[in-house]
DNA sequence: CGTTTTCTTGAGATGTGTCAATCCTCGTGG
DNA sequence: CCACGAGGATTGACACATCTCAAGAAAACG
């Protein structure tokens, strides 16, 4: 009933379209859900951490592709078997539901990203959203330096953002040159005053952190 | 613990950040849910029509701005006792399970139409879902003439679409000059070809519909 | 009717996209 | 060890979609 999967940086796990007949949750890497439009537009619509669940029960279809942004470990259960113990074990609903509920709250923060901020503005948002997520940087009260690892090319970063990355590249270029920013390196990025950053993203930050 | 709510159109019904003591349900009129920036820009996250739901279990703050859109019946429910209930009774949080998946389902068709959709596409999709939700449009097959009313201004549409309400309105001036949509009066709406429409989508409507 | 809201339309500004050239960085093979 | 190539990133010039600001027109409302 239970078993493993992996997928090679790249690989795509899931075809938008294609029967899925398995559940599965995600052991190790990071994957993301993306649209594509038949031109050839790409909207990344969400990213699976590990601990996220990829599937829907009831549903078969995938509505969106899915693909291995690392190296990923699936933990994947056969659709039948899953949705029987969706229905003996009314804690499962229960867990998925609020794991639902955070992935709704997290696509509607960024349908205001996209519909409303600016080119500079969503580059600050992301990058605070994965410091972030980094470090529990709500504990350092702003004063210490920060820095890690971009986990994503330019093109991934604009596929999320709703931009081009030649846009990104340049937002990215001025954010470092009016010293919000400093990179080593493409991918590695300290941010010397967090609170700086979070003023660059739009968001009100006086009630979003410290309630 | 269980009780009715009324509001009037362009009434508030929670505030964002406001501490929520009830879950609710729709049961007549229709509500949006929006996020506004510091400076104003607004982004409409969500819509609820009768049946939908209001609130989250075990999280007391709203998160967004709930505005009643037209004259809105709320059924509500006392926090307290809902959650006992959604621990009592495994079809509740089931059933609420569902309805929340589809909800992330149409938060990230919007991604994608923010994100990568220009301004006659976007509202040639909003007019396509109105459309779709007004009748079983599935089973008339593209043969049948359509009419309905916007249940919206220039400006919520904005505001769902990521736009200026200068963009909307010209945009609509332009998928009527092109014989797109037929207008009586500002918001009579009729649509002489369906497939037409979709195409001005800029979905894959192939697939879309008839699989 | 006046008044207010909503909508339309225009002219010009601006942010982002497009196309193209160049530059890194890093791994590979000569 | 160096040359080479490939993918990623940067930068520039220009095009164009959408925004901004402003004036009116049309509809809704008392």
């Amino acid at each position: 009933m239970k078993y493993y999967r992996e997928f090679e940086a790249g690989q795509t796990i899931v075809w938008s379209g294609d029967e899925l007949n398995f559940v599965a949750s995600v052991v190790d890497g990071i994957a993301s859900l993306s649209q594509t439009m038949e031109d050839g537009r790409r909207q990344m619509v969400g990213l699976l951490l590990p601990s996220d669940f990829l599937g829907r029960p009831g549903r078969a279809a995938a509505p969106y592709d899915v693909t291995a942004s690392t190296k990923v470990t699936l933990c994947c259960f056969r659709r039948g078997p899953f949705e029987e113990l969706m229905n003996t074990t009314p804690h499962v609903a229960q867990r998925l539901l609020e794991m639902t509920l955070d992935e709704l709250d997290a696509a509607r923060e960024w349908l205001l990203l996209l519909g409303r901020k600016t080119a500079r503005e969503k580059i600050a948002s992301l990058l605070a959203i994965i410091a972030r997520r980094k470090a529990a940087i709500a504990q350092h009260n702003h004063e210490t330096d920060f820095t890690f690892d971009l986990p994503m090319t330019r093109e991934a970063m604009a596929d999320y953002l709703g931009l081009t990355l030649e846009t990104v590249s340049r937002q990215v270029s001025a954010l470092k040159r009016d010293g919000v920013i400093k990179l080593q390196g493409k991918r590695e990025v300290t941010i010397p005053d967090f609170s700086r950053l979070l003023d660059e993203t739009g968001d009100d930050n006086d009630g979003g952190l410290l309630v």
